[in-house]
This record gives C-alpha cells, structure tokens and sequence, in this order.
DNA sequence: GCCACTTATCCCAAGGCTTAGGATAAGCTC
DNA sequence: GAGCTTATCCTAAGCCTTGGGATAAGTGGC
C-alpha cells in the first residue's frame, strides 16, 4: 500500500532555485502543456512557453524517452518538412477522478489524454452516511480495476472531489469536514484506502480545475467558478492557479453572509448565499408564494423559469429575486477577485444560464463597483455539471507533472 | 524625464526558464532578503533561501560590487572565523512614498535600510480637488528636494498610495478611479510628473504591503490586513503575495454587500460595508440614538467607547453592532481566503483593537464556518495607523528587487 | 526527373549557473 | 603557541540553455 505524505493537490511549484530544479521545471510546463492541448509540435511548445526550440526539443525527447509522449502522425508545413504531431502516449498512464455526494459516487476513469475509457456509479436514490459512501466508492473501484486489468498497473492515482472542506493536520493526515451534509469528520484515509496514491479536493475546486484545463475558464489568469446546485460552491482561479488559502479552505462562498440577520441556513447562521441561492431556497421561496410544481431538481426549477418566462407574475418575482440574490453575491466576489471571467456551472446554474445570461451578467454588474465591472466575462461552464470527477482525475495527473522525477 | 511604461506594481516576477533569469531571480531573493532583515549574514542568507553556501556568497559578492550591500562590523561566531553582517548600504540609494489622502498628501524619504530620513505634508484641512492634491504633491516633493540635494540623484522612484483604484489601460497609461472622494479619473502623470518613476498602488495595498515586509502580517502566506478610517479598505496576502487580480483592483472590500438593500452608501449602492463601518456610519449611528459627542475623529469614537465600556447602555449597543457588522464582513473574507492572519489598521480599527480585540476575534469566528475560523490570529497593524507611505515607499525598493540589470 | 526553396528538426560548442569539497582566514580556549 | 572551530573563498565538475550551422523532408516550377 502506498501511502504518500500528504500530496496538497497543486503544490505550490516552488521556485526554481538550482540549474537542476529549473529543468525540472521547463520540463512540467512543456508536459503540461502537451496534455493540455492533447495535440501540438515542437514549435508550438516553443512559442508557447518562452523556451528556445533547441529545448524545447531536448525536453520532448526526454518525455518521449520516458514514455509519457509520442509523435503521432504529421501535418504538411507549406512547403517544408512536415510537423511531427505530439500527443500524450495515452495508454502509458491512467487516472481516476471521483464525484464523490451525498447520494452516491460517479468514478471515471482517464487514460493520459485524458480520454475517458470507463465509469461506474455507485449509490442509490437516498441521502448515505459517510461509511456507506465509502462502501459505494470501493465498489465502483472494484469494478472498475476488474474491468480494467491491463490498465490498473499503471494508475497514477485516484482524486476525489469532495462534498466539503479537506484539511491537512499538523500530523499530515487529511480530513474531509463535511459538516452541512451531517458528516462527522472522516479522514481520507478511511474514505478511500485502495493501494494507490489518494488525491483530494473539495468538488467545487475540481470543477473549477476542469474548467480551467478544459473549459469556459481555460487560459484565464483570474477566474470565478461557481457551482450552483443544491449548495453553492466556488473555484478561484488567481495568478492562473486555483487558490487554496492557508488551509486549503479558500473560497467557501455558501456561506458568506449577503443579507444581515436574514434566513437561517442549514449551516445554522443566518444570511447565507446559499440560503437564497440553493436549489432548496429558490424552491421554498416560490411553495411559499403559492408557486405549483412537481419534483425538486431539473424539472421543478424548468416549472419556475418557463413560468416567469409564460408571464407568470408569482413565477416571475422568484426569478427576478434570485438573480438579485445572486448578483449580490457575485458582486462582492467581482471586487474582491477581479476576475476577468466568471463561469456558472451545477445544474441549478446551467438551468438559470439556459436563458438568464445576459440579465445575470447586467445584474452582477450593478452589484459590483463600476471598474472591476466592466472587465469581466459571464459564461456558462463548457463541461456540462457534471466535470466533478474530471477535475478530481487531473489530481493525480498535477501531481505526476509536478513530480521529481 | 524618466518615463517607465507601466510597471506593474510587483509584478507577477515571472518564472525563471533560462539560466540567467535564475540567476537573476535568485540575487533578487538574497537582495530581498538583505533588505527585508536589514541585517543577515551570509549563512543566514544560504540557509533561508535554499541556496548553497557558494551561491550565497557569489551573489552577496555581486550585490556588493554593484554597492547595493555592505559589510556592517562582525559579530563573534562561538570559537571560529567571527560572522560578517550584511546590510543595505543605506546612502547607495533613496525611495519616496506618499500617501495621498483627500486632505493632503504625506510623502516620506527612506534609504536602502529604510530608514526614514526626511518627510513633509502638504495640504489643508478641507477636502481637496485632484488637481490641488496633485499641487500639493509636487510642492512636498519639491521641498524634500531641496532639503536633499545629495540624495536626490539616489532616488530610485515614487510609490504612490491612492485613495482608489489603479488601472492600467490599454495603452500602458495609468488612471486612479477615486469615485468615493469624488474625483474624476486622473492620470497619474497629471498627479505626479516629477522626472522621476512613478509607481502607484491602491493605499490600502500599500499598508498591506508594509505589514507584511515590516508589520504584523510579516511572514504570512495568507493574511488579511484590513484598514479601517471613514473608509475601509483591504489588502489581501496570497501565496505571500499582494493579491491585485486581473486589473489590479481585487480586494476593493468596502462596497461589498452585507445587508441585502441595507443602508445607502455614499457609493450609492445599499447595504455596503463601509455604510456599517466606516467612521461616519459609527458615529452616525450613534447620533441617530442620542448619543452625544464632540468632533467627528479619533475624540469622538474614543468618547463612544468609553462610554460603551463605563456602562452607557446606547453606546455599548452601538458599538456590540459595530462589532457584529465588523464581523460579518471579516466572516465572509475568512472563508473566502482562508487566512492564516488578519491584522486590523487605520485609524478606527486602531481605536476598536485598543480594548475590544478579544470581542471582535471571538466575533468573527463566529461569522465564519468553524474550519477556517480556527486558523487565524487577529491583531492590531504594527506600524501605527500611518504606513501607508511606507508601503507606497517600498514599491521602487520592489523595483529594484526585481529589476533586470 | 531535377532544381530551388521552405520549414522542421537535430547537433554541437559556448557560456552561465550552482555546487561539493578542499583550502584558507581568523578568531577562541587552554 | 597548539589545537580547535567556524566562516569564507576558490576551483573544477556537472547541468542546462541557446545560437547557429547542418541535415531531413517536403512543395512547386520547369
């Protein structure tokens, strides 16, 4: 069993400060950069990185050398040599990200291209204490390694995406708080012990690293990612990296306070973004003033918004309050962050954004101070509400670029 | 006339590639640390930095010979060779920074060591226009020169802290947007055009930057430092750095809301936290009750504490709200940067920490989620209310710190 | 088919940097 | 003054990046 001293996801990268380190170093970012585009040349990643074509090439051939690369065809050059297509020798790794809620968990599996080549969910209709969701994790890893034989060996690791706050102890062990779903503190050990490098981040910050990978948010340097579900969560992307704060606890927006002695959140203060914004309190607010529906997800939330749409008044002053709501809150995080890009992603907010674009992004422009409110971009996240588990996969895959070899 | 075409304050110090930009980033991390300790020595320097002893003593060798280092006397090493002490040379160079407030501007010299070595102010007690400030300026500037005709070839540059936001637009030209003192957008060349490199920063980043070189967030990774005058301001430490977001005006907290269509703020917008905090609301606030008190200052908050502490019933209420409203926004900055330190400054927050610290720390974890509310410290800034001209000074030292020679 | 041309890639020597380890300097204690 | 300790300096070795020339592998025109 393997067990690492506590790898923070997306360690700092320290500065290079040795010839040796600064090899090192060129040599993640032009890795980086070759699974991140999945296709490019050595030109490319010349130009891209700042790096002379001479070592640009020596550090491609390294990474070839070591199986992680592989020219993959060519395209003709107007009238020269043609250019060697680099790839990700897909096949040479594996990854495993986990979206990991309160009702089960969604594990995929990724080769090196991050191509998906496998999934399992495992969970059921009920809301689990945090040992029958371990249970379902282990089982959807049992099966996926016994569908995968030839793969499993070479695992890089598995990350996982998680419903709350994910600390490191001064002891180095790492403890998921998972306090608004009822879960006492668990450690990630105990969560998941399967015989390979374990990664974890709260979900919302998975979502917003895949975002940031592959997404609405890819090349931002600054960045909001907001994940709006049944709880809300938030991905800050600063200086072109997800931030974490002291403990990694940075950004847990769900409770910032937007409304002084305002509703009572299930976080048991008052006033919390997401005692406006959650699914849960759009829905309670429209049953409140009468409002129809059926169910309490997708649909239901469909209901509310053709309704406003329809010309329903009571229909239509819950969604003009939510969006106030949540322009109130992501004015504050517009100057606090200056963010030059903020994408909405969870199924509550791919819903809003099917049709509510352009008045959310005017509304959060009236919510913030007029010169960080002109410089960012509203969009809606490319993966669909369901990049939990990609994110989470890139866990292990950050680790394997940043790692000294 | 000097004119540099922008520099961003502190820049993000791109990451080293070549050899020679190692090089490069490693003297800056010894000068750094020369300056910032203001005496080392060069075991110190190797040990702190990560560098060998060699490398050390090469690159303290080439700060000398470029007389930016000196040896200062040697202290006895228990039985062996005795230790040389490292120090800026103080005379090799000077640097100004100078708060701009709406009455005035405050401007003060340093040397290398950053000692102080001369300051002037320039104003009245009137609220001023841009274009007097900007006078005012020039007239502090020019009498510090003519007290200093010596150094005045030495000066490294102007660090600027501003009542507002910096930009940088598009064409490289620097305005502050100061809508809450009322001005129009000023470039800041018109404010300051001296033949000299100009530097500009939000004045709340600059006293942030002071306390994290000399103050009380010295040190942190993660720190918060929080100015509190008729203004609040903020100045965010991420990664050890000061946070500037896309267009360098991240961590503008006084308009963020914390009562959804709370009170009318001079911002125009409802509910903000300077409409809670700043000195004017307080005081307001009181008066709205009754409350009695003489000026409008440092008196007259100092009265209503008092008060509050000698069994007033009005004015403890007051000031158990102030604490509350305080709180909630400090709260809401807890989780969202997850800070190992906040430090409280400005001439409210001054007056507040004299009696009420352990109230407000109590307070705020009580505002936050109880992760991060356990993981930082709350103190009172170092350096007196007025560092804000320090920081401003020390941003031509960061200059030169990471300048290209 | 052949030649001129273009573009990508490889190879090599030069130069810059860090570092380990030995040599030297400069004090202390006995 | 001998022996010891600690700081500092010096040097050769090993990496790394890079510019520039050499080579590979096409296209287009005739």
């Amino acid at each position: 069993m393997i067990k690492k001293p506590a790898v923070q996801a997306a360690g700092p990268a320290a500065k290079p400060s040795t010839v040796t380190s600064l090899r090192q170093h060129n040599r993640a970012r032009v890795l980086r950069q070759i699974i991140l585009a999945r296709e490019t040349t050595r030109a490319e990643i010349a130009r891209d990185s700042g790096l002379s074509a001479a070592s640009a090439i020596s550090i491609v051939a390294e990474l070839i050398a070591d199986g992680l690369v592989e020219e993959k065809g060519s395209i003709s050059s107007q009238g020269g040599r043609p250019i060697a297509i680099l790839s990700p020798r897909a096949d040479s790794a594996v990854t495993i990200g986990a979206d990991i809620g309160e009702r089960g968990v969604a594990v995929e599996m990724f080769d090196l291209a991050m191509n998906r080549v496998d999934r399992e969910f495992s969970g059921g209709r009920e809301e689990e204490p945090a040992a029958q969701i371990a249970a379902d994790l282990a089982s959807a890893l049992t099966a996926l390694r016994r569908r995968n034989p030839d793969r499993w060996p070479n695992l890089l690791g598995i990350g996982l995406g998680l419903p709350g706050i994910v600390e490191t102890d001064d002891a180095g062990e790492r403890i998921l708080y998972a306090q608004s779903l009822g879960w006492d503190p668990i450690s990630i050990t105990e969560l998941c012990d399967v015989g390979a490098v374990v990664h974890a981040e709260n979900g919302a910050k998975t979502q917003a690293r895949a975002e940031l990978w592959y997404g609405a948010a890819r090349g931002s340097d600054h960045a909001l990612v907001a994940l709006l579900g049944r709880g809300v969560g938030l991905g800050v992307v600063a200086e072109g990296r997800l931030a974490h704060g002291s403990r990694s606890s940075a950004g847990e927006w769900g409770h910032t306070v937007i409304e002084y002695n305002g509703r009572l959140c299930r976080c048991g203060k008052r006033g919390c973004v997401e005692a406006y914004i959650g699914s849960d309190a759009i829905l309670d607010a429209w049953a409140a003033r009468g409002g129809q529906f059926e169910g309490s997800g997708w649909g239901a939330l469909g209901q509310l918004i053709d309704g406003a749409a329809g010309g329903d008044p009571v229909a239509a002053a819950v969604v003009q309050e939510t969006i106030e709501y949540l322009s109130a809150g992501l004015g504050a995080l517009v100057n606090l962050y200056n963010p030059e890009r903020i994408v909405i992603g969870g199924w509550v907010g791919l819903r809003l954004m099917e049709t509510l674009g352009e008045r959310i992004h005017e509304a959060v422009k009236g919510a913030c101070l007029a010169r960080p409110g002109g410089q960012f971009d509203l969009s809606v996240a490319e993966l669909g509400g369901d990049s939990v588990s990609l994110g989470a996969a890139l866990l292990p895959i950050e680790a394997l670029i940043d790692q000294n070899p």
